[in-house]
DNA sequence: TATTCTTACGTTGTACACATCTTGTATGTC
DNA sequence: GACATACAAGATGTGTACAACGTAAGAATA
């Protein structure tokens, strides 16, 4: 399947009727959409740690040649999502539990600065999205396919981010999101974490946080959040050993 | 004047008598070099804001094609450092006072933590060659050149940083290190900032972390380097407006 | 049969030619 | 003389051929 580059992201055609004026951003945009993508993939584990990537099948794909798709891999390797190796192949990182609390204890402190670095007054329009998002939740809980809800949880992480207006703070919790997520869902699985319990913990936290989103508690959701990313990482340990 | 890649500092060849077992991973210890270089000479301001760096002139200088340069100027790129245009050049970003606070307000959160999320209690050795960074500390106060002293500046920050055994708060750390330290600097240059009362106070605090060192309180070390970084950038926005 | 060497294949890394874009300059025109 | 236009020069972005490298399969041998 080749991949479509102008109708379902790119800025190539507007949307909008206006003359492409900023169309020209195109380059930047299509490395972008193509990170995006990617990284989407291994955090959905339709890439699992240890997959090996060609570069020249992502190219026929994405329908360009190995050098955008080594721009993009090269960024993913910084970030630490996969790993070239010469001769051998581009590898989907893997990380212990040990590796993995490193992180971990990383995010659950950065977490709790969204509510005190720069926050941002949500908005009516933001409450509206934040309670339609909690009622799907509802929803997926029932269907509960791991792959459907990490796609949520996705959502409502980068929903959360715009709590803050600090762009450095937003992409290291973004970085180290990426990091965690897949890997804990793969030893979830693989330890037989009781994922359905997990969507309705998820669940309840997504409340909570409306409730006190409602009070226009920044710090208070910031704190719920850093005690659920804390309490499903202690679950996970507790299952693992 | 051409780089030379073999005596500096790669390890192709070893400096101990050891046959080169792990001189094969040469190929992503060069593009580590060219990037650390690189990043140096934007932090001292041998590469100032606005300055265009050619991608020829450089796969010259370092002896290569414009194909690893350009992938170290990507990885400048994802860091904030450098912004490429196409048909313009690769420019050396700057960011006026507010972005700059952004990122200072992130820094001197994340520093708190090295005292509190997986610290290292330093040995003697440490102890040591942190007592010698004093003493060269106070000799570069009267020589009083910005660029050593920045340089000073780095290698006591990198020392410093090996009091946390946390990978990505170091990693995360290091990359807001270099996004503000040069900024810092040529803001200071130009509002005419007193650089000599600067390293004088600098100096201060080095030896205020040395008394904190000694007895081992990791928290206080990290107390004392946030202090000062929020100090630093508090008198740079007096002076600057 | 076990073991070692060789060889072929696929992968990433590099170099280079070319496409595309921006900008400054020179030229023609009013 | 002012202004618009065309063009040339130089920069980054892309595609492609080749080099360097690691792995696994297979053949040769003890």
């Amino acid at each position: 399947m080749p991949y479509d580059a102008g109708t379902t992201w790119g800025p190539t055609v507007n949307d909008l009727g206006m003359p492409d004026m900023n169309a020209r951003l195109t380059v930047r945009d299509r490395n972008g959409a193509m990170h995006q993508e990617i990284r989407q993939r291994i955090c959905l584990l339709d890439y699992a740690p240890g997959t090996r990537l060609s570069e020249a099948a992502l190219a026929q794909e994405f329908g360009t040649s190995r050098t955008p798709i080594r721009r993009v891999l090269a960024q993913l390797e910084d970030e630490g999502l996969v790993q070239s190796r010469h001769g051998v192949g581009t590898i989907v990182t893997d990380a212990d539990i040990n590796e993995l609390a490193q992180v971990y204890r990383l995010r659950v402190e950065l977490t709790e600065l969204v509510g005190r670095v720069d926050p941002v007054i949500p908005g009516v329009e933001f409450l509206d999205r934040f309670d339609r998002l909690v009622a799907r939740g509802a929803e997926i809980i029932k269907s509960a396919s791991p792959h459907e809800f990490t796609r949520f949880d996705m959502e409502v992480f980068h929903a959360l981010l715009e709590l803050t207006a600090n762009e450095p703070l937003r992409q290291t919790l973004e970085r180290l999101y990426f990091q965690t997520k897949r890997i804990w869902l793969k030893t979830a699985i693989e330890a037989q974490l009781d994922l359905e319990e997990e969507f309705r913990i998820f669940h309840h936290e997504l409340e909570a946080i409306q409730l006190a989103l409602r009070s226009c508690d920044l710090q208070a959701v910031a704190h719920i959040q850093r005690a659920h990313i804390s309490m499903s990482f202690k679950r996970l340990q507790l299952q693992n050993t």
